[in-house]
DNA sequence: TGAAAGATGAATGGTCAG
DNA sequence: CTGACCATTCATCTTTCA
């Protein structure tokens, strides 16, 4: 796998003098002028140095050029190539989006102009525009931007296919979006609960860190090769190209036949680590297309856990595990209201069809609600008139109601939430947490048989255990399914922001006896490349990466602010990304 | 002051008749 | 293929109450 190859990681004289101050502090004082600096002076051969720095993005013509300008100097062949890339920029560009493939990244360093550019590249480049401007039109054609398929011919070459230049465009595409939602302001209010940036200095770190991190996975390999839909299918939020299927089975279920037995993965995607990503699967038209981009363009796969249980959660996952030789948790839960809750069929009127519930979220129905019901069933004769049953019909399928009496219909009891989402009883009692928040919390976990059927193929893979990262970690949902999978969980990092959530995942880690090391982490805004670096060095690599970023944003639900993945919330999806490539970058380099 | 209750649609996708 | 109709949706904000 090539990002973490040895020549991925000498790539360091792409940075700026602040990014490679960052790195120092990232790689320690082991490495400092290490890696990077050597790989570049035992390159001795002329086509070995065009190769590589072919390697990182740059034209071809102009590498050639270069080389035989500067011979095997290759800090002033670099040093030009770098002049050239940065000048191929605007200053307003500089500024305001550190693309990925701008080469030149934070600007400040760089300030030198066209004219101070060697005066070869100047007078030869001329040459190529009429060709260039050719290229340009047929790009045009093909509906992107003039400006857009300018650029990416000068990063990709005259040469470049137009499937290579359409890629190109499609990942600056994606640093620009990627730029617009996390590294400049987000909606947010001042006392936003710590999602807005602290200072411009962490800032600046942070956008350090993603852009090494960019520049690696999509730059310099990852998207050339990925696999892509074909040429036609140039993503555009404006023309969304994943569908959800129907029925949404996934890539199989437990007791069939495989549906999908085996995928190619991008490269950029294959682990270690392993990942798992999850959200609402009903999210506004687009951003299941940006999920899947960001996370190395990897198909979703959708999944209704009513497949599984008795309540229906219609979800994507995003993950590079296996998905051969998957497994149920035992035991088979029951996937219909009335094998669930026996109790109520004695009460269920025929005139309810209703077998199974739908989607468990973070409320439930008032006690008016529930009341009015019973009024009006008790006000009309046997059966009700179509009117009142449309009626009762509609609450019920709305807040999950089910027949607990007579004409008394009851909302689901939190430890029923519980059971419905694979949780153990009492998961989520006492310990301070009130009623509603227990609502809140089980509505926005994972469905345990559901997540633990994608896991299970893990089992075999570490039976001395795993280390893992559970990034927005909730109430413990990725842990309670390894656990109950039979994985022992050597090391977890959670991330959670809620602390009464935090108090559950430590309450369940003490009952359930676990042996390894569970470290807390409140906010993943604050959790940095240098703290990753650490506990790497400190408990060894992680082996799965796992999460559901936050869905507020996305859910139909939300009559608010459905904003999308650029929504207050729901844009900590960046973060999700950011620290699975920070993640990647560290193992990669430590390999 | 905290918990619970109550009011608040729209976006999206599926189905089906024409 | 198109449009009408229908069902579903990891929620938020304000008010009420103990």
């Amino acid at each position: 796998m090539d990002w973490n190859s040895d020549d991925d990681d000498e790539n360091t004289s792409w940075d700026t003098e602040e990014e490679q101050e960052e790195r120092r502090r990232v790689d320690g004082p082991a490495s400092i002028g290490g890696p990077s600096r050597s790989v570049y002076e035992a390159g001795t051969s002329r086509p070995g140095l065009v190769c590589h720095f072919l390697g990182m993005g740059f034209p071809e013509e102009i590498v050639l050029r270069a080389v035989r300008k500067h011979g095997e100097d290759t800090d002033a062949i670099l040093d030009t190539l770098i002049k050239y890339a940065d000048n191929e920029k605007s200053p307003s560009e500089h500024e305001n989006s550190p693309n990925h493939c701008s080469l030149a990244s934070e600007t400040e360093s760089l300030d030198e102009n066209f004219s101070d550019m060697d005066d070869f590249v100047y007078e030869e480049l001329t040459e190529d525009i009429s060709e260039k401007d050719k290229i340009v039109s047929t790009l045009v054609d093909m509906g992107f931007l003039a400006e857009e398929a300018s650029a990416a011919i000068d990063r990709c070459g005259l040469d470049a296919s137009l499937l290579e230049l359409a890629d190109s465009i499609e990942a600056a595409q994606m640093a620009e979006e990627f730029d617009d939602h996390q590294w400049y302001p987000k909606p947010s209010s001042v006392e936003d609960e710590g999602y807005a940036y602290r200072s411009r200095k962490e800032k600046r770190k942070r956008t350090s860190e993603m852009e090494r991190c960019k520049k690696r996975s999509r730059l310099y390999n990852g998207r050339k090769e990925s696999t892509r839909r074909g040429t036609m299918s140039i993503d555009d939020d404006d023309v969304p190209s994943l569908s959800l299927p129907n029925p949404m089975v996934g890539f199989g279920l437990p007791f069939e036949r495989a549906r999908v037995t085996e995928r190619k993965l991008p490269d950029a995607a294959i682990g270690p680590p392993y990942f798992y990503y999850e959200n609402v699967a009903l999210a506004p038209k687009g951003a299941w297309d940006t999920i899947s981009r960001f996370l190395y363009d990897i198909e979703p796969e959708f999944v209704d856990s009513k497949f599984f249980s008795a309540a229906a959660r219609k979800r994507g996952y995003v993950h590079n595990l296996p998905i051969v030789n998957r497994f149920p948790l035992l035991p088979i839960p029951p996937k219909t209201i009335q094998e669930a809750f026996p109790a109520t069929k004695y009460y269920w009127p025929k005139w309810d069809a209703r077998t199974q519930l739908n989607c468990l979220q973070t409320c439930v129905a008032s006690a008016q609600t529930t009341e009015r019901i019973r009024k009006a069933l008790s006000n009309c004769g046997e059966p009700p008139p179509h009117q009142i049953q449309e009626y009762v019909l509609t609450q019920c399928r709305k807040w999950n109601l089910i027949w607990v009496g007579r004409h008394k219909v009851a909302t689901l009891e939190p430890d029923e939430f519980e059971s419905l989402l694979g949780f153990p009883k009492n998961h989520t009692r006492g310990g301070g947490i009130n009623r509603t928040d227990r609502y809140k919390s089980l509505g926005n976990s994972f469905q345990i048989d559901t997540v633990a059927f994608h896991l299970s193929v893990l089992k075999d893979r570490y039976p001395n255990g795993m280390n893992v990262l559970s990034l927005f970690s909730g109430i413990g949902g990725a842990e309670v399914a390894l656990h109950r999978l039979g994985i022992r969980l050597n090391t977890v990092v959670a991330v959670e922001i809620s602390e009464v959530n935090r108090n559950i995942v430590r309450s369940w880690w003490e009952q359930t006896k676990q042996t390894g090391n569970l470290i807390d982490f409140t906010d993943i805004e604050e959790l940095s490349g240098d703290q990753l670096e650490h506990l790497i060095s400190t408990y060894g690599r992680f082996d799965l990466i796992i999460g559901g970023s936050p869905c507020n944003n996305l859910t139909g639900s939300n009559r608010h602010t459905r904003d999308g993945l650029g929504g207050k919330q729901s844009s900590l999806f960046y973060d999700y990304f950011r620290i699975l490539d920070l993640v990647k970058c560290i193992m990669g380099k430590n390999s």
